[in-house]
DNA sequence: AAGTGGCTTCAGGTGTAGGT
DNA sequence: ACCTACACCTGAAGCCACTT
């Protein structure tokens, strides 16, 4: 048996002590499911949309992921869904390429460029595409366009069947920015294209890709400082706007530390 | 004090190869 | 036709040193 618990003298039930962001994200997205927690919600965070009976909610929202899945083995359709939404000169000039070829030309690399499938854009490579698009307009939508497929919203509430909120769940850490890693923020240094920020991806996703009016907000700690990009909420104020009469012993005991501390 | 960049670890997705 | 193991890649997040 161990005895972390004891020799660190951590005694603490865990929830006193969670500091996992998915866990408050979880939590949040189980209350607004409840009652009229939804309304109270989007009042809280002044959502200006309107609710109607096609509303619907997820966490870790990877719809472009899914529907790609669902199209299935339609190389065609995968190709001129690409070419109409990225309209830049090389997706153009690739017309008469082969499956492999348009797959390369786009640098996948997990394992190899497939010879018999058109791989999803979340599987393309930067820094080798780098090499295949010259102007740089047309490499920073390729970027926009291979990160759309990747990121997930901690939760999403379509309001009805085209306007949405966008809810980003923080613990600690701030707003994220692309591109991540050292190889690719050279690139991104070499050609002077300035970096994007996280929320900009996710306006790019609903508005452009998905077609879908959007609004976008922070759950965060502490700290109230709102950017053009977004507006943040404390997750104090969110729990405090909810309801949860029922609720577990240990949630509502949660919620009351979260609420007061 | 707050932000940035580099580094690391972890978890998960994807396609292939090789087995049954 | 399925399944499993495998390799490779990516993003998220934490930590730390450094800058502003």
């Amino acid at each position: 048996m161990g005895d972390f618990r004891e020799l660190s003298g951590v005694g603490e039930t865990y929830w006193a002590i969670n500091r996992e962001e998915r866990q408050y994200a979880a939590i949040l997205y189980h209350l607004l499911l409840n009652g009229d927690n939804l309304p109270r919600f989007l009042e809280l965070i002044d959502c200006p949309y309107k609710v109607d009976e096609t509303w619907s909610a997820y966490v870790e929202y990877a719809y472009l992921r899914d529907a790609w899945d669902k199209i299935g083995n339609d190389n065609d359709k995968k190709r001129k869904l690409i070419s109409a939404l990225l309209n830049t000169h090389d997706v153009s000039s690739l017309e008469s390429a082969s499956v492999q070829e348009w797959n390369e030309h786009f640098g996948v690399g997990t394992p190899v460029a497939s010879t018999a499938h058109v791989q999803s854009p979340s599987r393309w490579s930067l820094a080798k595409f780098d090499a295949n698009v010259a102007d740089n307009d047309d490499f920073l939508a390729t970027c926009q366009f291979k990160w759309a497929f990747n990121i997930k919203p901690d939760i999403v509430i379509h309001t009805d069947n085209d306007h949405a909120v966008v809810i980003e769940a923080k613990c600690t850490a701030g707003e994220g920015s692309y591109p991540s890693t050292t190889p690719e923020k050279d690139i991104f240094k070499r050609r002077g294209l300035p970096y994007v920020r996280q929320t900009d991806v996710q306006q790019y996703l609903f508005k452009e890709i998905l077609g879908i009016e959007a609004v976008f907000r922070y759950v965060v700690k502490a700290g109230t400082a709102s950017t053009p990009s977004y507006q943040t909420v404390l997750w104090k104020d969110a729990f405090a706007a909810l309801e949860h009469t029922g609720a577990p012993t240990f949630l509502t005991a949660w919620l009351r530390k979260l609420v007061h501390d």
